[in-house]
RNA sequence: GGGCCAUUAGCUCAGCAGGCAGAGCAGGUGACUUUUAAUCACUUGGUCAGAGGUUCGAGUCCUCUAUGGCCCA
């Protein structure tokens, strides 16, 4: 797609000519600032009306008013936005001229002079000298302003959705707040990082690149590896490699990553995701619970200062401890089935037929869907949107938990738990299987019950088991989606808005 | 995968009963010695998402396609 510039860019091109000719580079090397907008403003408040205190400030031009022998313009930087007076007789004819005529709004500057107050009582840069330090070329969707008892109404703001999202560096430089939800994400990784570096946890890089895909029920994107003339897969999760390091005598391991997952797009899903994972030796599904709500109480206290957070309106309290519900309890309580009196497939598929049938509303029995699947299945459907307050749910059917030790004489069910905040899946962790016999056998189930197609087939990964046949200390394991948290401590219902690049389809133009 | 809705100027949006394509902001020219959504005067700007159809005539009605949004699966 080559680029045709709108008459408005020809319009800059001709600027970015005169400019020149008038001995002006459009784009020099470098620049100075002595305070950003923030810190000049800070300044000016400590010294003094009377301080005349000289700044130097660089931003974008984001408003100008041209009063005829004076001109009075915002330059916008990262955290703030500070008034430019710039007069006539200060700056000298030319220089005048030129910033009326030759700059547009977008166009980085830098300005210099002292700090005062204006008559409408607006802290501003008198300017004495300025520079350019960028032409813009093409107009940023610029929106007015107007501040309405300190807070800020912007007019005719940039908000299509989806160009915000195909140009985001045009939504970020004109939505200030859009900003804010990246520093936020930030803020949760450090957050993250922090707790889990203070509990003893080491952060390591596994592939993501990988000639076996596993540890998740998902399709994997494949690629293809010329020189080694190799198949390769990106990583649906970071499991088995984890996994592979408590095998290595490294007994707390974590890893921030991203996961790849071929599948649908939806408001919380994106093809590319960011997963937070953790394996702790000698731990249980127990340990491993404490840990993730002290985490999510760590976190809502580095971001808010409290553990109480507001989501959607919805006040959650992240403080522990969280209540914990069986998965058969929160099904029964939720649907009105036992399911542990279907226990085979066929005949849950058709207690949940009946009680759909007697509720009048929709379910999902989907032929051969297995029994833990039917199950999974109503917990998506009838509990999950109900689980506002964070919540364990524990007890996971066993053939949809391949990686998970079973409950001793519960031939049924593993300990697993997945955690559900503002009625969204966060994170999913059990006490891992460490027995390499009993897992070659879950592996070899799976290739029995589930097609070939099925996402909940994976191939059985000999490297893996071999490492298990040199013994794994039993432990604890982890993952929660990094991005939903991120909705969650930013308040946003879908996950694009807390990406920055969120995957589009291919637009032909 | 299915349903509904949207797509009009750089941005935000009108336009419906089929009859000359509009507004505000941005842009241009000019005025203005402290304005702040500055103001005032004049003014430029469009493949009405794309393709096809109905019609004397389509931004408007119909079909298909593309992209996005919401809901369902």
């Amino acid at each position: 797609m080559s680029w045709e510039p709108n008459p408005l860019e020809a319009q800059r091109l001709e600027k970015l000519a005169r400019l020149q000719e008038a001995g002006i580079e459009p784009y020099p090397l470098r620049a100075e600032r002595t305070h950003t907008t923030a810190a000049a403003l800070a300044a000016f408040a400590t010294a003094g009306d009377e301080s005349a205190l000289p700044v130097t400030v660089c931003g974008r031009l984001v408003s100008m008013r041209d009063m005829g022998k004076s001109i009075f313009a915002h330059v916008a930087d990262e955290h703030g936005r500070i008034q430019l007076f710039l007069r006539r007789e200060e700056v000298g004819e030319e220089s005048h001229r030129i910033f009326q005529k030759l700059l547009d709004l977008g166009d980085f500057v830098q300005a210099s002079g002292v700090l005062m107050r204006t008559r409408a009582g607006e802290v501003s840069v008198r300017v004495s000298s300025w520079r350019l330090l960028s032409k813009a070329i093409t107009p940023l969707p610029v929106a007015k302003e107007q501040e309405i008892d300190g807070k800020v109404v912007r007019y005719s703001a940039f908000s299509d959705v989806e160009e915000r999202y195909r140009q985001r560096y045009a939504d970020l430089a004109v939505n200030p707040e859009v900003r804010d939800v990246f520093r936020t994400r930030a803020r949760l990784l450090s957050a993250i990082r922090r707790f889990m570096d203070d509990h003893g946890f080491l952060e390591v890089e596994t592939p993501i690149l990988q000639p076996l895909y596993g540890g998740a029920a998902a399709r994997p994107f494949t690629t293809y590896h010329n020189q080694l003339k190799q198949e390769l897969y990106l990583r649906i999760s970071f499991e088995l490699y984890l996994k592979r390091l408590l095998v290595g005598g490294l007994e707390r391991v974590y890893e921030i990553g991203r996961d790849f997952r071929n599948e649908g797009v939806s408001f919380k899903h994106n093809p590319e995701f960011t997963q937070m994972e953790f394996y702790a030796a000698y731990w249980d599904y127990t340990d491993v619970m404490r840990h993730t709500e002290e985490m999510l109480a760590f976190i809502a206290r580095q971001l808010t200062g409290g553990t109480q957070i507001t989501y959607q309106g919805q006040q959650i309290e992240l403080a522990p401890p969280w209540p914990r519900l069986t998965m058969r309890q929160a099904i029964l309580h939720h649907t009105g089935i036992d399911y542990m009196q279907y226990t085979d497939a066929p005949s849950l598929a058709e207690a949940i037929r009946q009680m759909g049938k007697a509720r009048g509303v929709a379910t999902q029995t989907p032929p051969g869907a297995s029994w833990g699947k039917l199950i999974d299945g109503l917990l998506g459907d009838f509990v999950e949107p109900a689980l506002i307050q964070p919540t364990f749910i524990t007890e996971y059917p066993r053939d949809i938990s391949p990686l998970a030790k079973g409950i001793p004489h519960d031939p049924l069910h593993v300990e697993r738990f997945e955690f559900f905040i503002a009625g969204m899946e966060m994170g999913n962790a059990f006490t891992e299987l460490n027995d390499p016999i009993d897992q070659r056998r879950r592996f070899e189930m799976l290739q029995e019950t589930f097609g070939q197609d099925d996402e909940e087939r994976n191939p059985i990964d000999e490297d893996y088991l071999r490492a298990m046949r040199y013994g794994m200390p039993p432990n604890g394991g982890f993952g929660v989606g990094v991005d939903r948290l991120a909705m969650l401590f930013a308040d946003k219902t879908t996950i694009r808005e807390v990406l920055l690049f969120p995957h589009l389809r291919e637009r032909n133009t």
